[in-house]
DNA sequence: TGGGTGACCATAG
DNA sequence: ACTATGGCCACCC
């Protein structure tokens, strides 16, 4: 594995990057929370700037699956931010990913940490 | 230039 | 258990 480090530079446009890349690299009916990608890229406080480069993962031209990124709470709630808001759960619901009230219910087991999963090099 | 906001998180009361 | 507050950093007015 080589592609799993992800460097920063002082540039906050390649944080945005970065962030689309980790999201990018969330398998398939796995889900994280902001909170996790920002751990991992370094910012611990930087929940929010998760969420807002989220806010402009659909100006990306590769497909950033923003709807496996939910908060710690396992809820959606980024959902009001799509383009049909109940778009997020849908798409969680076709990875096989319950989704109740628009929380993730089996959110523990589906949680995917890229500082567990991806490994450093 | 400065203040307010936000798809968050942790801590304190 | 729940509510309140601070912190964090980029963006907008």
């Amino acid at each position: 594995m080589s592609d799993n480090s992800i460097k920063i530079s002082e540039k906050n446009k390649d944080y945005f990057d970065a962030v689309f890349q980790v999201v990018r690299l969330i398998p398939k009916g796995r889900a994280t929370s902001y909170g996790s990608i920002s751990n991992y890229l370094g910012t611990k406080s930087g929940a929010r700037m998760v969420g807002w480069a989220m806010n402009a993962s659909h100006t990306q031209k590769e497909y950033v699956p923003a709807h496996r990124v939910v908060n710690r709470n396992g809820m959606l709630t980024g959902k009001h931010h799509f383009s049909p808001p109940e778009a997020m759960q849908e798409e969680l619901e076709k990875e096989d990913i319950e989704v109740k009230n628009d929380k993730i219910s089996n959110f523990k087991k589906i949680y995917w940490d890229p500082s567990e999963e991806l490994d450093f090099d």
